[in-house]
DNA sequence: GTGGTCTAGACCACG
DNA sequence: GTGGTCTAGACCACT
Protein backbone atom coordinates (compact mmCIF):
# COMPACT_ATOMS: atom_id res chain seq x y z
CA UNK A 1 0.00 0.00 0.00
CA UNK A 2 1.39 3.34 -1.22
CA UNK A 3 1.40 5.99 1.86
CA UNK A 4 1.55 9.84 0.66
CA UNK A 5 2.75 12.00 3.49
CA UNK A 6 3.03 16.04 3.01
CA UNK A 7 5.50 16.96 4.95
CA UNK A 8 4.20 20.53 4.37
CA UNK A 9 1.39 20.13 4.99
CA UNK A 10 -0.07 21.76 7.98
CA UNK A 11 -2.05 18.62 9.12
CA UNK A 12 -0.24 16.75 11.59
CA UNK A 13 2.35 13.48 10.44
CA UNK A 14 0.04 11.19 12.34
CA UNK A 15 -3.42 12.19 11.46
CA UNK A 16 -2.39 12.00 7.95
CA UNK A 17 -1.18 8.07 8.40
CA UNK A 18 -4.15 7.79 10.02
CA UNK A 19 -6.14 8.76 7.49
CA UNK A 20 -4.30 7.38 4.71
CA UNK A 21 -4.56 4.09 6.04
CA UNK A 22 -8.48 4.53 6.76
CA UNK A 23 -8.82 5.51 3.34
CA UNK A 24 -6.47 2.51 2.00
CA UNK A 25 -8.95 -0.25 4.63
CA UNK A 26 -12.07 2.31 2.28
CA UNK A 27 -10.58 1.09 -1.04
CA UNK A 28 -10.14 -1.85 -0.28
CA UNK A 29 -6.50 -2.51 -0.14
CA UNK A 30 -6.28 -3.20 3.45
CA UNK A 31 -8.35 -6.43 4.55
CA UNK A 32 -9.92 -7.61 8.10
CA UNK A 33 -6.96 -9.12 9.32
CA UNK A 34 -4.17 -8.21 7.19
CA UNK A 35 -1.00 -7.16 8.96
CA UNK A 36 0.54 -3.66 9.09
CA UNK A 37 4.55 -3.21 9.23
CA UNK A 38 5.48 -2.61 12.75
CA UNK A 39 5.69 0.69 14.24
CA UNK A 40 10.01 1.11 13.38
CA UNK A 41 9.46 -0.47 9.95
CA UNK A 42 6.82 1.60 8.88
CA UNK A 43 8.74 4.70 10.70
CA UNK A 44 11.54 3.81 8.01
CA UNK A 45 10.04 3.11 5.27
CA UNK A 46 8.18 6.91 5.38
CA UNK A 47 11.31 8.74 7.35
CA UNK A 48 9.54 9.78 10.32
CA UNK A 49 10.09 8.52 13.94
CA UNK A 50 8.78 5.72 15.20
CA UNK A 51 6.71 7.53 17.82
CA UNK A 52 5.08 9.50 15.43
CA UNK A 53 3.46 6.22 13.54
CA UNK A 54 2.57 4.42 17.24
CA UNK A 55 0.76 7.75 18.11
CA UNK A 56 -1.65 6.81 14.78
CA UNK A 57 -1.20 3.16 15.10
CA UNK A 58 -2.95 3.96 18.51
CA UNK A 59 -5.51 6.40 17.33
CA UNK A 60 -6.29 3.86 15.01
CA UNK A 61 -6.63 1.42 17.82
CA UNK A 62 -8.70 3.33 19.65
CA UNK A 63 -11.20 4.15 16.41
CA UNK A 64 -11.50 0.34 16.04
CA UNK A 65 -10.30 0.39 12.79
CA UNK A 66 -7.30 -1.90 13.86
CA UNK A 67 -6.15 -4.34 16.88
CA UNK A 68 -2.78 -4.33 18.38
CA UNK A 69 -2.03 -8.56 18.78
CA UNK A 70 0.47 -9.16 20.75
CA UNK A 71 1.80 -11.65 18.67
CA UNK A 72 1.45 -10.29 15.17
CA UNK A 73 1.56 -6.68 15.97
CA UNK A 74 -1.34 -4.56 14.11
CA UNK A 75 -3.88 -6.18 12.41
CA UNK A 76 -6.91 -4.76 10.12
CA UNK A 77 -10.02 -5.16 12.51
CA UNK A 78 -14.07 -5.91 10.86
CA UNK A 79 -15.41 -2.93 9.15
CA UNK A 80 -19.10 -4.59 10.02
CA UNK A 81 -21.68 -2.31 11.79
CA UNK A 82 -19.55 0.29 13.78
CA UNK A 83 -21.18 3.21 12.91
CA UNK A 84 -23.13 3.76 16.53
CA UNK A 85 -24.72 6.76 17.44
CA UNK A 86 -21.81 8.15 18.90
CA UNK A 87 -19.67 7.77 15.97
CA UNK A 88 -22.89 9.36 13.77
CA UNK A 89 -22.58 12.26 16.26
CA UNK A 90 -18.43 13.48 16.00
CA UNK A 91 -19.34 12.65 12.10
CA UNK A 92 -22.02 15.04 12.15
CA UNK A 93 -20.00 17.42 14.83
CA UNK A 94 -17.23 17.91 12.61
CA UNK A 95 -19.20 17.91 8.95
CA UNK A 96 -21.33 20.49 10.06
CA UNK A 97 -18.85 23.64 9.91
CA UNK A 98 -17.81 22.23 6.37
CA UNK A 99 -21.19 22.43 5.07
CA UNK A 100 -22.34 25.25 6.94
CA UNK A 101 -19.39 26.97 4.91
CA UNK A 102 -20.32 25.41 1.17
CA UNK A 103 -24.16 26.78 2.32
CA UNK A 104 -22.83 30.20 2.72
CA UNK A 105 -20.33 29.65 -0.60
CA UNK A 106 -23.44 29.47 -2.49
CA UNK A 107 -23.27 26.13 -3.23
CA UNK A 108 -26.85 23.74 -3.72
CA UNK A 109 -27.77 21.23 -1.83
CA UNK A 110 -27.74 18.81 -5.21
CA UNK A 111 -24.24 20.18 -5.69
CA UNK A 112 -22.87 18.94 -2.33
CA UNK A 113 -24.77 15.61 -2.32
CA UNK A 114 -23.30 15.06 -5.99
CA UNK A 115 -19.67 15.55 -4.82
CA UNK A 116 -19.80 13.76 -1.49
CA UNK A 117 -21.73 10.60 -3.36
CA UNK A 118 -18.64 10.92 -6.22
CA UNK A 119 -16.05 10.49 -3.19
CA UNK A 120 -18.39 8.30 -1.32
CA UNK A 121 -18.26 5.44 -4.88
CA UNK A 122 -14.77 6.74 -4.97
CA UNK A 123 -14.37 3.74 -2.47
CA UNK A 124 -17.23 1.69 -2.50
CA UNK A 125 -16.38 0.38 -5.89
CA UNK A 126 -13.24 -1.40 -4.96
CA UNK A 127 -15.11 -3.38 -1.99
CA UNK A 128 -17.10 -6.10 -2.72
CA UNK A 129 -20.19 -5.76 0.02
CA UNK B 1 -26.36 36.11 17.80
CA UNK B 2 -25.34 33.19 20.37
CA UNK B 3 -21.90 31.68 20.37
CA UNK B 4 -21.04 28.59 21.85
CA UNK B 5 -17.42 28.16 22.46
CA UNK B 6 -16.09 25.08 24.28
CA UNK B 7 -13.25 25.66 26.03
CA UNK B 8 -12.34 21.85 26.53
CA UNK B 9 -12.87 21.21 23.22
CA UNK B 10 -9.85 20.42 20.60
CA UNK B 11 -10.55 22.92 18.69
CA UNK B 12 -8.89 26.01 18.47
CA UNK B 13 -11.18 28.22 19.89
CA UNK B 14 -10.28 31.15 17.13
CA UNK B 15 -11.16 28.18 14.63
CA UNK B 16 -14.54 27.40 16.97
CA UNK B 17 -15.28 31.36 16.16
CA UNK B 18 -14.91 31.77 12.77
CA UNK B 19 -16.97 28.09 12.72
CA UNK B 20 -19.85 29.84 14.85
CA UNK B 21 -20.04 32.76 12.88
CA UNK B 22 -20.65 30.91 9.48
CA UNK B 23 -23.02 29.36 11.06
CA UNK B 24 -24.46 31.90 12.22
CA UNK B 25 -24.50 33.33 8.73
CA UNK B 26 -25.82 30.44 7.25
CA UNK B 27 -28.69 30.14 9.65
CA UNK B 28 -29.84 34.04 8.36
CA UNK B 29 -28.82 35.20 12.00
CA UNK B 30 -26.24 37.55 10.38
CA UNK B 31 -26.77 39.47 7.45
CA UNK B 32 -25.26 41.34 4.28
CA UNK B 33 -24.01 44.25 5.60
CA UNK B 34 -24.72 43.87 9.39
CA UNK B 35 -21.74 44.64 11.68
CA UNK B 36 -19.78 42.32 13.96
CA UNK B 37 -19.22 43.25 17.90
CA UNK B 38 -15.48 45.02 17.63
CA UNK B 39 -12.93 42.61 19.12
CA UNK B 40 -12.76 44.06 22.44
CA UNK B 41 -16.24 43.68 22.92
CA UNK B 42 -16.49 40.16 21.73
CA UNK B 43 -13.45 38.92 23.59
CA UNK B 44 -14.63 40.12 26.80
CA UNK B 45 -18.59 38.92 26.11
CA UNK B 46 -16.89 35.50 25.71
CA UNK B 47 -14.11 35.96 28.12
CA UNK B 48 -11.10 34.95 25.58
CA UNK B 49 -7.95 36.64 24.24
CA UNK B 50 -8.28 39.86 22.04
CA UNK B 51 -5.25 37.72 19.61
CA UNK B 52 -7.99 35.26 19.69
CA UNK B 53 -10.88 37.11 18.48
CA UNK B 54 -8.21 38.70 16.13
CA UNK B 55 -7.76 36.15 14.38
CA UNK B 56 -10.74 34.61 13.77
CA UNK B 57 -11.65 37.91 12.13
CA UNK B 58 -8.53 37.91 9.99
CA UNK B 59 -9.91 34.24 8.84
CA UNK B 60 -12.83 35.12 7.72
CA UNK B 61 -11.83 38.37 5.88
CA UNK B 62 -9.29 35.66 4.08
CA UNK B 63 -11.93 33.76 3.04
CA UNK B 64 -14.44 36.79 2.09
CA UNK B 65 -17.01 35.77 4.71
CA UNK B 66 -16.61 39.45 6.26
CA UNK B 67 -14.95 43.13 4.95
CA UNK B 68 -13.04 44.87 7.44
CA UNK B 69 -14.18 48.79 7.75
CA UNK B 70 -11.76 51.16 9.45
CA UNK B 71 -14.83 53.39 10.51
CA UNK B 72 -17.25 50.63 11.03
CA UNK B 73 -15.55 47.37 12.13
CA UNK B 74 -16.29 44.26 10.87
CA UNK B 75 -19.15 43.82 8.05
CA UNK B 76 -20.85 40.66 7.21
CA UNK B 77 -20.15 40.12 3.62
CA UNK B 78 -22.80 39.12 0.96
CA UNK B 79 -23.09 35.60 0.05
CA UNK B 80 -23.01 35.14 -3.95
CA UNK B 81 -21.29 32.92 -5.90
CA UNK B 82 -17.90 32.52 -3.92
CA UNK B 83 -17.94 28.46 -4.38
CA UNK B 84 -14.72 28.53 -6.55
CA UNK B 85 -12.76 25.87 -7.71
CA UNK B 86 -10.29 26.59 -5.48
CA UNK B 87 -12.80 26.19 -2.42
CA UNK B 88 -14.56 22.85 -3.71
CA UNK B 89 -10.75 21.26 -4.00
CA UNK B 90 -10.03 22.31 -0.48
CA UNK B 91 -13.68 21.26 0.57
CA UNK B 92 -13.15 17.72 -1.10
CA UNK B 93 -9.48 17.47 0.66
CA UNK B 94 -11.57 18.23 3.93
CA UNK B 95 -14.18 15.86 3.82
CA UNK B 96 -12.67 13.18 1.86
CA UNK B 97 -11.00 11.84 4.83
CA UNK B 98 -14.77 11.88 6.86
CA UNK B 99 -16.39 10.01 4.17
CA UNK B 100 -13.74 7.22 4.07
CA UNK B 101 -14.23 6.49 7.69
CA UNK B 102 -18.12 6.87 7.13
CA UNK B 103 -17.07 4.03 4.50
CA UNK B 104 -15.29 2.21 6.72
CA UNK B 105 -17.65 2.43 9.67
CA UNK B 106 -20.66 0.61 7.55
CA UNK B 107 -22.45 3.82 6.45
CA UNK B 108 -24.37 3.70 2.80
CA UNK B 109 -24.06 6.28 0.64
CA UNK B 110 -27.84 6.55 1.06
CA UNK B 111 -27.83 6.82 5.33
CA UNK B 112 -24.87 9.77 4.53
CA UNK B 113 -26.35 11.64 1.66
CA UNK B 114 -29.21 11.68 4.03
CA UNK B 115 -27.45 12.85 6.96
CA UNK B 116 -25.81 15.42 5.01
CA UNK B 117 -28.90 16.66 3.30
CA UNK B 118 -30.51 17.25 6.91
CA UNK B 119 -27.76 19.74 8.02
CA UNK B 120 -27.53 21.23 4.75
CA UNK B 121 -31.38 22.06 5.23
CA UNK B 122 -31.39 23.36 8.86
CA UNK B 123 -29.12 26.04 7.08
CA UNK B 124 -31.58 26.74 3.74
CA UNK B 125 -34.70 26.91 5.78
CA UNK B 126 -33.62 30.25 7.59
CA UNK B 127 -32.68 31.95 4.64
CA UNK B 128 -34.37 33.03 1.83
CA UNK B 129 -32.06 32.44 -1.54
CA UNK C 1 -1.35 18.27 46.98
CA UNK C 2 1.64 15.66 47.80
CA UNK C 3 2.90 12.88 45.18
CA UNK C 4 4.41 10.37 45.87
CA UNK C 5 6.37 8.44 43.14
CA UNK C 6 8.06 5.05 43.73
CA UNK C 7 10.58 4.90 41.31
CA UNK C 8 11.55 1.66 41.88
CA UNK C 9 8.12 0.24 41.16
CA UNK C 10 7.26 -1.75 37.99
CA UNK C 11 4.37 0.25 37.42
CA UNK C 12 4.58 3.12 35.32
CA UNK C 13 5.46 6.41 36.24
CA UNK C 14 2.92 7.76 34.30
CA UNK C 15 0.41 5.40 35.71
CA UNK C 16 1.44 6.29 39.78
CA UNK C 17 0.89 9.88 38.57
CA UNK C 18 -2.52 8.99 37.63
CA UNK C 19 -3.58 7.03 40.53
CA UNK C 20 -1.96 9.31 42.66
CA UNK C 21 -4.35 12.04 41.05
CA UNK C 22 -7.11 10.11 41.71
CA UNK C 23 -6.67 9.45 45.01
CA UNK C 24 -5.92 13.05 45.61
CA UNK C 25 -9.41 13.64 44.27
CA UNK C 26 -11.40 11.05 45.87
CA UNK C 27 -9.26 12.47 49.49
CA UNK C 28 -10.74 15.78 48.63
CA UNK C 29 -7.88 17.25 48.72
CA UNK C 30 -8.64 18.13 45.20
CA UNK C 31 -11.72 19.96 44.50
CA UNK C 32 -14.13 20.40 41.23
CA UNK C 33 -13.20 23.05 39.10
CA UNK C 34 -9.47 23.11 40.69
CA UNK C 35 -6.50 23.84 38.45
CA UNK C 36 -3.85 21.13 38.37
CA UNK C 37 -0.07 21.98 38.15
CA UNK C 38 0.88 23.06 34.01
CA UNK C 39 2.75 19.62 32.48
CA UNK C 40 5.80 21.38 32.86
CA UNK C 41 5.56 22.40 36.48
CA UNK C 42 4.62 19.45 37.93
CA UNK C 43 7.36 17.79 35.45
CA UNK C 44 10.08 19.96 37.88
CA UNK C 45 8.76 19.38 40.73
CA UNK C 46 8.70 16.11 40.59
CA UNK C 47 11.65 15.65 38.52
CA UNK C 48 10.61 13.43 35.42
CA UNK C 49 10.07 14.42 31.91
CA UNK C 50 7.32 16.48 30.66
CA UNK C 51 5.82 13.94 28.43
CA UNK C 52 5.36 11.41 31.43
CA UNK C 53 3.02 13.56 32.92
CA UNK C 54 1.45 14.87 29.88
CA UNK C 55 1.01 10.99 28.99
CA UNK C 56 -0.81 11.29 32.83
CA UNK C 57 -2.98 14.03 32.19
CA UNK C 58 -3.97 12.67 29.11
CA UNK C 59 -5.41 9.16 30.92
CA UNK C 60 -7.13 11.22 33.63
CA UNK C 61 -8.69 13.22 30.50
CA UNK C 62 -10.07 10.43 28.45
CA UNK C 63 -11.20 8.74 32.00
CA UNK C 64 -13.03 12.00 33.00
CA UNK C 65 -11.20 12.94 36.12
CA UNK C 66 -10.27 16.16 34.64
CA UNK C 67 -10.95 18.85 31.82
CA UNK C 68 -8.18 20.48 29.73
CA UNK C 69 -9.26 23.77 29.51
CA UNK C 70 -7.45 25.85 26.61
CA UNK C 71 -7.18 28.69 28.47
CA UNK C 72 -6.71 27.37 32.12
CA UNK C 73 -5.11 24.30 31.47
CA UNK C 74 -5.73 21.00 33.66
CA UNK C 75 -8.97 20.91 35.75
CA UNK C 76 -10.46 18.87 38.22
CA UNK C 77 -13.79 17.33 36.50
CA UNK C 78 -17.27 16.70 38.25
CA UNK C 79 -17.03 13.78 39.95
CA UNK C 80 -21.12 12.90 39.89
CA UNK C 81 -22.85 9.70 38.65
CA UNK C 82 -19.79 8.89 36.41
CA UNK C 83 -19.72 5.55 37.30
CA UNK C 84 -21.99 4.15 33.97
CA UNK C 85 -21.92 0.82 33.13
CA UNK C 86 -18.90 0.48 30.72
CA UNK C 87 -17.00 1.70 33.97
CA UNK C 88 -18.46 -0.63 36.31
CA UNK C 89 -17.87 -3.78 34.05
CA UNK C 90 -14.29 -2.88 33.58
CA UNK C 91 -13.98 -2.57 37.56
CA UNK C 92 -14.98 -5.84 37.28
CA UNK C 93 -12.62 -6.88 34.98
CA UNK C 94 -9.31 -5.34 37.05
CA UNK C 95 -11.28 -6.55 40.23
CA UNK C 96 -11.90 -10.26 39.61
CA UNK C 97 -8.44 -12.22 39.63
CA UNK C 98 -7.53 -10.21 42.83
CA UNK C 99 -10.69 -11.64 44.16
CA UNK C 100 -9.81 -15.36 42.91
CA UNK C 101 -6.64 -14.94 44.25
CA UNK C 102 -7.68 -13.83 47.46
CA UNK C 103 -10.22 -16.63 47.56
CA UNK C 104 -7.24 -19.29 46.71
CA UNK C 105 -5.41 -18.05 49.72
CA UNK C 106 -8.27 -18.44 51.93
CA UNK C 107 -9.63 -15.06 52.79
CA UNK C 108 -13.72 -15.62 53.17
CA UNK C 109 -15.80 -13.10 52.05
CA UNK C 110 -16.70 -11.08 55.52
CA UNK C 111 -12.47 -10.76 55.76
CA UNK C 112 -12.66 -9.23 51.65
CA UNK C 113 -15.45 -7.09 52.45
CA UNK C 114 -13.99 -5.90 55.49
CA UNK C 115 -11.01 -4.54 54.20
CA UNK C 116 -12.15 -3.23 50.80
CA UNK C 117 -14.67 -1.18 53.23
CA UNK C 118 -12.23 -0.16 55.43
CA UNK C 119 -10.33 1.62 52.56
CA UNK C 120 -13.20 3.22 50.96
CA UNK C 121 -14.00 4.97 54.40
CA UNK C 122 -10.09 6.03 54.49
CA UNK C 123 -11.73 8.12 51.00
CA UNK C 124 -15.13 8.90 51.93
CA UNK C 125 -14.06 10.22 55.52
CA UNK C 126 -12.63 13.29 53.84
CA UNK C 127 -15.38 13.91 51.19
CA UNK C 128 -18.55 15.71 52.17
CA UNK C 129 -21.26 13.98 49.56
CA UNK D 1 -10.26 -26.44 32.12
CA UNK D 2 -11.58 -23.31 29.40
CA UNK D 3 -8.46 -20.85 29.18
CA UNK D 4 -9.69 -17.53 27.47
CA UNK D 5 -6.22 -15.61 26.36
CA UNK D 6 -7.70 -12.22 24.48
CA UNK D 7 -4.24 -11.64 22.35
CA UNK D 8 -5.82 -7.92 21.76
CA UNK D 9 -5.44 -7.20 25.65
CA UNK D 10 -2.85 -4.67 27.34
CA UNK D 11 -2.52 -7.32 29.76
CA UNK D 12 0.51 -9.48 28.95
CA UNK D 13 -0.27 -13.23 27.51
CA UNK D 14 1.41 -15.17 31.02
CA UNK D 15 0.00 -12.77 33.40
CA UNK D 16 -3.68 -13.47 32.14
CA UNK D 17 -2.91 -17.68 31.75
CA UNK D 18 -1.61 -17.19 35.64
CA UNK D 19 -5.10 -15.42 36.34
CA UNK D 20 -6.91 -17.86 34.62
CA UNK D 21 -5.30 -21.26 36.27
CA UNK D 22 -6.43 -18.76 39.21
CA UNK D 23 -9.32 -18.29 38.41
CA UNK D 24 -10.00 -22.32 37.40
CA UNK D 25 -8.25 -23.39 40.96
CA UNK D 26 -10.70 -20.84 42.44
CA UNK D 27 -14.29 -22.20 40.27
CA UNK D 28 -12.77 -25.76 41.95
CA UNK D 29 -12.44 -26.53 38.37
CA UNK D 30 -8.48 -27.80 38.93
CA UNK D 31 -8.30 -29.77 42.47
CA UNK D 32 -5.44 -29.61 44.74
CA UNK D 33 -2.74 -32.25 43.29
CA UNK D 34 -4.07 -32.01 39.57
CA UNK D 35 -2.05 -31.94 37.30
CA UNK D 36 -1.77 -29.00 34.60
CA UNK D 37 -0.39 -29.94 31.02
CA UNK D 38 3.10 -29.46 30.10
CA UNK D 39 4.50 -26.43 28.99
CA UNK D 40 5.12 -27.70 25.50
CA UNK D 41 1.47 -28.90 25.25
CA UNK D 42 -0.53 -25.96 26.74
CA UNK D 43 1.79 -23.42 24.54
CA UNK D 44 0.28 -26.00 21.38
CA UNK D 45 -3.11 -25.86 22.37
CA UNK D 46 -3.29 -21.71 23.16
CA UNK D 47 -1.15 -20.83 20.09
CA UNK D 48 1.47 -19.12 22.25
CA UNK D 49 5.63 -19.07 22.66
CA UNK D 50 6.62 -21.69 25.40
CA UNK D 51 8.69 -18.83 27.64
CA UNK D 52 5.25 -17.39 28.00
CA UNK D 53 3.69 -20.56 29.32
CA UNK D 54 6.63 -20.56 31.39
CA UNK D 55 7.00 -18.02 32.67
CA UNK D 56 3.42 -17.97 34.04
CA UNK D 57 4.01 -21.52 35.68
CA UNK D 58 6.93 -19.90 37.43
CA UNK D 59 4.68 -17.11 38.74
CA UNK D 60 2.16 -19.48 40.02
CA UNK D 61 5.32 -21.57 41.78
CA UNK D 62 6.09 -18.29 43.60
CA UNK D 63 2.58 -17.28 44.53
CA UNK D 64 2.44 -20.71 46.05
CA UNK D 65 -0.34 -22.06 43.61
CA UNK D 66 1.32 -24.74 41.98
CA UNK D 67 4.38 -27.34 42.64
CA UNK D 68 6.68 -27.87 39.89
CA UNK D 69 7.38 -31.44 40.29
CA UNK D 70 10.44 -32.98 37.78
CA UNK D 71 8.39 -35.95 37.19
CA UNK D 72 4.56 -35.57 36.87
CA UNK D 73 5.05 -31.55 35.80
CA UNK D 74 3.02 -29.04 37.52
CA UNK D 75 0.57 -30.05 40.33
CA UNK D 76 -1.65 -27.93 41.97
CA UNK D 77 -1.11 -26.83 45.41
CA UNK D 78 -2.89 -27.16 48.72
CA UNK D 79 -4.85 -23.44 48.82
CA UNK D 80 -5.00 -23.29 52.76
CA UNK D 81 -4.14 -20.47 54.73
CA UNK D 82 -1.95 -19.09 52.44
CA UNK D 83 -3.23 -15.19 52.74
CA UNK D 84 -0.41 -14.00 54.95
CA UNK D 85 0.54 -10.69 55.93
CA UNK D 86 2.28 -9.97 53.02
CA UNK D 87 -0.05 -11.02 50.79
CA UNK D 88 -2.79 -8.75 52.46
CA UNK D 89 -0.46 -6.20 51.63
CA UNK D 90 -0.07 -6.17 47.97
CA UNK D 91 -3.45 -6.68 48.03
CA UNK D 92 -4.34 -3.73 49.30
CA UNK D 93 -2.02 -1.92 47.30
CA UNK D 94 -3.41 -3.28 44.03
CA UNK D 95 -7.43 -3.01 45.23
CA UNK D 96 -6.67 0.49 46.56
CA UNK D 97 -6.41 2.62 43.33
CA UNK D 98 -9.32 0.86 41.57
CA UNK D 99 -11.56 1.47 44.96
CA UNK D 100 -10.15 5.37 44.94
CA UNK D 101 -11.75 5.47 41.16
CA UNK D 102 -14.65 3.57 42.34
CA UNK D 103 -15.43 6.31 45.05
CA UNK D 104 -14.77 9.29 42.56
CA UNK D 105 -17.26 7.68 39.84
CA UNK D 106 -19.52 8.08 42.66
CA UNK D 107 -20.05 4.37 43.98
CA UNK D 108 -21.28 3.88 47.47
CA UNK D 109 -19.78 1.55 49.67
CA UNK D 110 -22.56 -0.55 49.51
CA UNK D 111 -23.02 -0.91 45.74
CA UNK D 112 -19.35 -1.30 45.66
CA UNK D 113 -19.58 -4.59 48.14
CA UNK D 114 -22.37 -5.64 46.65
CA UNK D 115 -20.57 -5.73 43.27
CA UNK D 116 -17.22 -7.75 45.11
CA UNK D 117 -19.84 -10.30 47.09
CA UNK D 118 -21.08 -10.96 43.99
CA UNK D 119 -17.83 -11.88 42.18
CA UNK D 120 -16.39 -13.53 45.84
CA UNK D 121 -19.50 -16.15 45.72
CA UNK D 122 -19.42 -16.49 41.87
CA UNK D 123 -15.96 -18.94 43.14
CA UNK D 124 -17.17 -19.96 46.58
CA UNK D 125 -19.94 -21.68 45.37
CA UNK D 126 -18.03 -23.99 43.77
CA UNK D 127 -16.06 -25.54 45.78
CA UNK D 128 -16.39 -27.35 49.42
CA UNK D 129 -14.83 -25.44 52.04
C1' DG E 1 3.26 31.29 29.30
C1' DT E 2 0.62 26.89 27.77
C1' DG E 3 -0.02 22.21 25.46
C1' DG E 4 0.82 19.71 20.92
C1' DT E 5 3.98 17.76 17.68
C1' DC E 6 8.10 15.68 16.19
C1' DT E 7 12.63 13.90 16.63
C1' DA E 8 16.28 10.95 18.65
C1' DG E 9 18.01 7.62 21.45
C1' DA E 10 17.76 4.67 25.43
C1' DC E 11 16.11 0.61 28.10
C1' DC E 12 12.91 -2.93 29.18
C1' DA E 13 9.03 -6.25 28.92
C1' DC E 14 7.00 -9.36 25.96
C1' DG E 15 6.70 -13.32 22.89
C1' DG F 1 12.07 -9.16 16.83
C1' DT F 2 7.99 -6.39 18.83
C1' DG F 3 5.66 -2.45 21.35
C1' DG F 4 5.86 0.28 25.83
C1' DT F 5 8.17 3.55 28.67
C1' DC F 6 11.08 7.33 29.67
C1' DT F 7 14.20 10.95 28.67
C1' DA F 8 15.78 15.15 26.28
C1' DG F 9 15.43 18.82 23.40
C1' DA F 10 13.33 21.18 19.58
C1' DC F 11 9.72 24.00 17.28
C1' DC F 12 5.15 25.57 16.75
C1' DA F 13 0.28 26.83 17.64
C1' DC F 14 -2.56 28.81 20.83
C1' DT F 15 -4.03 32.21 24.31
Amino acid sequence: MFLAIDFQSDIPIYIQLKQQIIAGIARGELKEGEELPSVRQLAQDIGINLHTVNKAYNLLKDDGFILMDRRKGALINSLENMADEDFKFRLREEINPLIAQAFCKGMTEEELLLEIGEIYRSYSQGVKR
